[in-house]
DNA sequence: TTCCATGTTCCGCA
DNA sequence: TTGCGGAACATGGA
């Protein structure tokens, strides 16, 4: 489960359970997951060593060890940390286990295998050689270089929201509960939006993700306004109980109520198919 | 059986 | 040249 607010809770949650224990061994069950590093190598950096942090920057989860390399965990769209004390339970697709001496392990849990372990030498570093933008809770980035950064752009503000190079941590979910938030149609260009609108998807975009962290993306304490747990096709809109529909946008399914956001993409004309 | 799924990357088109 | 959208990737659940 990996959009900004998930990854979060997971560093939360890695920092509350695995700090300051000695690796003894790093047990990859499937080699598939790791980039750039095979299986020995990963071992040989991380055994003897202690994970003394966690650094999040969007989706990415970096940890800092006691030694050189940081161990960077991406967990791709199916991903979760999970630890356990005994040494015989794992999490139910486990791809890497983090030992601990005295039994306990941590697993890297990666159902579609579409995440990624590897080492790399820092945060900034890794960063800026993947051309990332500033992370999307950053202090650095405020309402005037969120706008500044959109103004200009051809394709929808879903997909800006989207695009890690502009702003990292926000996904396909995440961007739904925004546009939702804000009362906007999926297809929403970025074109049709004047400054004062998109400052307003930047403040509505702050408030959500920090909701979501606040809640530990629990479905249950997550705010009952959130789309977010009300996703499927026919559920019922948490705000004027209109049902929810799908529609594919940039390749990605998008949820939304077309009664609260309307039933075309504010800007466009309405649907003509033309006269066959 | 078919469709869908919260990730990124690569390719082709405008 | 650059930005954008679609497909591909791996795998399992509805």
């Amino acid at each position: 489960m990996p959009e900004l607010p998930e990854v979060e809770v997971s560093r939360q949650y890695l920092e509350a359970t695995s700090l300051h224990q000695e690796v003894a061994e790093v047990d990859v069950r499937d080699a598939y997951v790791l980039k750039d590093v095979d299986p020995d190598e990963l071992d040989a950096a991380l055994r003897g060593r202690k994970l003394i942090g966690g650094r999040r920057h969007g989706k990415l989860l970096f940890v800092q060890t006691d030694g050189d390399p940081w161990l960077l965990l991406h967990f791709g769209m199916s991903g979760f940390l999970e630890y356990h004390e005994d040494p015989e339970e794992t999490s139910p697709y486990p791809r890497v286990l983090f030992r601990f001496r005295g039994g306990a392990h941590l697993d890297f849990d990666n159902r579609r295998k579409l995440g990624q372990v590897r080492l790399v030498e820092g945060p900034e570093d890794y960063v800026r050689a993947k051309g990332l933008g500033p992370d999307a809770l950053s202090k650095g980035l405020d309402r005037q270089g969120f706008v500044e950064s959109l103004l200009g752009r051809r394709g929808t503000l879903k997909s800006a929201l989207m695009n890690q190079e502009i702003l990292a941590g926000v996904g396909n979910e995440f961007s739904d509960e925004i546009l939702f938030q804000r009362r906007l149609h999926p297809r929403t260009k970025v074109a049709s939006l004047d400054e004062k609108a998109l400052g307003a998807v930047f403040d509505t975009l702050r408030t959500t993700l920090n909701s979501a962290i606040d809640a530990r993306m629990q479905p249950e304490q997550l705010p009952s306004r959130f789309l977010l747990r009300h996703r499927s096709e026919g559920a019922s809109c948490p705000r004027c109980e209109g049902d929810v529909a799908r529609v594919e946008v940039s390749g990605r399914g998008a949820y939304y109520c077309p009664s609260c956001q309307g039933d075309a993409p504010v800007g466009e004309a309405s649907a003509a198919d033309g006269p066959s």
